[in-house]
DNA sequence: CGTATTATTGATTTGTCTCAAAAAGTGTGG
DNA sequence: CCACACTTTTTGAGACAAATCAATAATACG
């Protein structure tokens, strides 16, 4: 069985009462997943409700054709598919882990009724939604105005949490071809496109090692087209 | 004053107590404006909560370059602006009427202290933040693999409520310039890109008028890579 | 070590944007 | 009702970005 602090570290349940924890600490699962497992599609019942303690796992919407859309990718302290408390209504998307994975679920039905008994987690739910939903519309006014390599700078900027500007190195998180999925483009443009922004912003290519010059290069290159200096406000998860 | 009986058509209100609702029905404004008024930015305070009456506006994002991306179209009955009941500060965009339009405006504050003093419209608040979630995944997605063509007969498909398939007349109900930007892609590329899909699927084209002999064959067009079936679920806003 | 996976490169095609100009539609005042 | 200006839409030619298909190179891994 997990423990309470294990609960409580999911943000949404930072303030439970020791009743409430303890019924969630009955009802929750923990899961050890491998890379490239296929855990979650949203056509499975009973639904839950997925927080990953470590690892990262991908979200994306495969069409009949095949091809395959990255909704999000998520990483520690990421929770997910908490929509499912309104509707048990398919939504097409399915999960995968990108490296080995820890999970904790929990029945969306025993989270419900939580929610419903605890009036301030609807209100950390709905800030938390009205993130995500702020940068779904960034990355939509990005698809529309930006070229792949400004998308990639800007994908930079974010994973890059350095405090110094110059002479940053950088280790890009995932296989080159799940950014470009999760960018939207193919791995060959992906290819192509971080060249020329190599070049463009005097960055060094090593692998999936980045050394970059001067951040600020990126960030005059990526923010011409923006209606919004970087950072942006609310991104709930990094990537 | 606005009447009780206004403010509780907005559908969040719906259950207020006559109290509560006395309380919005004094901090209520309501506005009329023409076409083409731009009444709203995000740098303005105090924030207010946007309800639209009659009308029609375009939420959009600007960039320095004076590029412009359209996020949303809302009409009746449609609110936006209730996320600033988390935050001041700025998110980037502006509203501008597309039609004679009447708002409801009411202080973003008391719909906050309405809000944490009943839970329900947090639960309804998040309920809709969950579909527009949904709604703009989406969007993403067919910005990712559709083609313009394929996004202008999406659209035809989300605007016509017949319930007839074959033979329907269909009115764009803003101009194609407007059309195009909210589909993401130049007034010159929808033009060309609606004559295309008119040819493929068999719509005859008048002006703004359409007649569609059949629906099923822009869903056949549109939904090749789809990842979901016509209808979506939860579409929150027709367009 | 060889095999499988991932990444890059090249040549070509497709889709969209750009800029310019013409056409169609809308509204106004004489 | 027409002439005029103004806005919106369409059309054309050309440039550019990204996808596609195919082949090679690099890397990871048992």
């Amino acid at each position: 069985m997990l423990s309470k602090q294990a609960i409580s570290s999911i943000a949404i349940f930072k303030d439970l009462t020791t009743k409430q924890l303890t019924y969630l600490q009955k009802i929750a699962k923990i899961h050890h997943y491998k890379k490239g497992a296929l855990f979650f599609n949203s056509s499975q019942f009973p639904k839950k409700f997925f927080y990953i303690l470590t690892g990262a796992v991908k979200l994306f919407r495969e069409s009949l054709d095949g091809s395959e859309v990255i909704i999000s990718i998520l990483d520690n302290r990421h929770y997910f598919a908490e929509s499912f408390i309104f509707s048990t209504a398919e939504t097409p998307y399915q999960a995968k882990t990108l490296v080995p994975t820890q999970l904790i679920t929990l029945p969306i039905k025993g989270v419900k009724k939580i929610i419903y008994e605890n009036s301030q987690i609807a209100l950390m739910l709905l800030k938390d939604s009205f993130k995500v939903r702020q940068q779904l519309i960034q990355e939509n006014e990005h698809l529309i105005i930006q070229t792949a390599d400004q998308r990639i700078g800007y994908f930079l900027l974010k994973i890059c949490n350095s405090k110094n500007k110059k002479n940053v190195q950088l280790r890009l998180p995932y296989e080159k071809n799940i950014l470009a999925s999760r960018l939207g483009m193919k791995a060959e443009t992906f290819s192509r496109a971080l060249l020329k922004l190599s070049k463009r912003c005097h960055i060094q290519l090593k692998g999936n090692l980045l050394f970059i010059s001067n951040i600020e290069e990126i960030k005059l290159y990526v923010c011409q087209k923006c209606s919004q200096r970087f950072p942006s406000v609310g991104a709930i998860s990094k990537i």
